[in-house]
DNA sequence: AAGTGGTCTAGACCACTAT
DNA sequence: TAGTGGTCTAGACCACTTC
């Protein structure tokens, strides 16, 4: 399948945020929506939705009255923890040439947590993927992802090194909508030290998380853990509602 | 000063809203935009508006061509890690009776590390509020903030008890927009362990953050740190741009 | 084919900032 | 007072789901 083009809105914002990286404005002050609108031919109402999504992202900031501003200091902002969608990624945005290592890869009996954040039953099976992230055989995220294994199309083998809302898409035809995700500081166990290379004991961080189909089903849950040494995240917080 | 009654969005987000934790929505399903739109009598483009916020809250779902639903799952996160802005309410919306005690209250030099994340030379000045919030005699956060003091608009020391945020507006003329907040897994020391009263090297959360206001400008430095035992962070993530 | 959410337009008026 | 972002309207057409 794979159809659609980019909206109006995305290329639009695609195109402003590649004047202000190649730093086009001047003082960092970005043109008024008016202006934008009509030297792109394009709606204010458009202009406005992807401003919107860049001042989401911490690109760049308003000031009613006054115009609107590149964000030096959003900018320098890596891999935003409530924009993640896959470590492969983060670990470049940092700078890494990220190796991939599949530790596990079968199919359980699902456990009674995992059973519950899913919506499983007793008895039901899943199929547990545990993949270590690594740059230059130094290893820096370890993930378990458990999936129904009800939801597999044909069962097969191959290809579990990829990310998990691709493997969703290509072999479950469901696409990730999102993540509820919460923050678990741990000190790593035995096991956990010794596949992530630190010494048994050391504070880290998890996240324990379910992952959300387009239809609002749950078709995965997520623990992962990261070398706090190696990688760190960080989010934008706002007022609620803004 | 205080003027600016809700926008028509917030008050139709907000009668939305008390209408899904009444149940009062056959099914979970919400009526049509344009159903909506009438019904209110205002236009389509205030209840996408409304609507959206509410999406993005996890509130409710989507699905083109379908319909709005209420997601149940997404009801039930109290306190997101993305909208917290002060721990008095994260500890209310956890069913606790949060007490505030101040446990330093002074006008130091700034060290090396805050003048960096300020924007402030050395030999500034900067007031450093310490806090405790407690829930029956239980410390569950400790909250480290530093403001500069050349932002306070007079000597004074009364009202550290409030709200950063209120405390900004209130005495620094300052309105709080956003935080870049940093997630650092710890094992608590032996000052931290004792002033939450957990075992030293208990494993722990912290955020360090800076706090920006509507001009851009840093204006306070956060650090601070919370027993897990007690009060767990979520939050949802979504892919990038959506 | 009918219904629903997604995108986009053109324009009005308001609130706030700068000068 | 002029300029800029913030809110809101009315309506058109498209993409997708459901029947």
């Amino acid at each position: 399948m794979i159809t659609r083009n980019p909206s109006l809105t995305d290329q639009v914002k695609a195109h402003i945020k590649e004047r202000i990286v190649n730093d086009e404005f001047e003082d960092g002050r970005i043109p008024p929506e008016a202006t934008l609108a009509e030297d792109l031919g394009v709606s204010r109402t458009t202009i406005r939705d992807a401003l919107g999504k860049l001042e989401h992202e911490g690109a760049i900031y308003r000031k009613q009255g006054a115009g609107t501003f590149v964000n030096e200091a959003g900018l320098q902002i890596k891999s935003r923890l409530e924009e993640i969608w896959s470590y492969e990624q983060v670990l470049e945005d940092h700078g890494y040439k990220p190796v991939v290592r599949v530790l596990t890869d079968e199919v359980f009996p699902v456990n009674q947590d995992t059973a519950g954040a899913l919506g499983l039953d007793k008895g039901d099976e899943v199929l547990v993927i545990e993949k270590l992230f690594l740059e230059n055989s130094t290893p820096v995220v370890l993930t378990r992802n458990r999936i129904p294994a009800a939801l597999l199309e044909e069962p097969h083998r191959k290809r579990k090194n990829l990310p998990i809302y691709e493997y969703l898409e290509e072999y479950c035809d469901r696409r990730l909508n999102y993540y509820v995700s919460e923050i678990v500081p741990i000190a790593f166990d035995a096991d956990l030290a010794k596949k992530l290379g630190v010494k048994r004991g050391t504070p880290g961080l998890s996240f324990v998380e379910v992952g959300f189909d387009q239809n609002n089903d749950a078709v995965v849950q997520a623990t992962s853990y990261f070398r706090d040494d190696l990688l760190r995240f960080r989010l934008i917080r706002r007022k609620a509602g803004a």
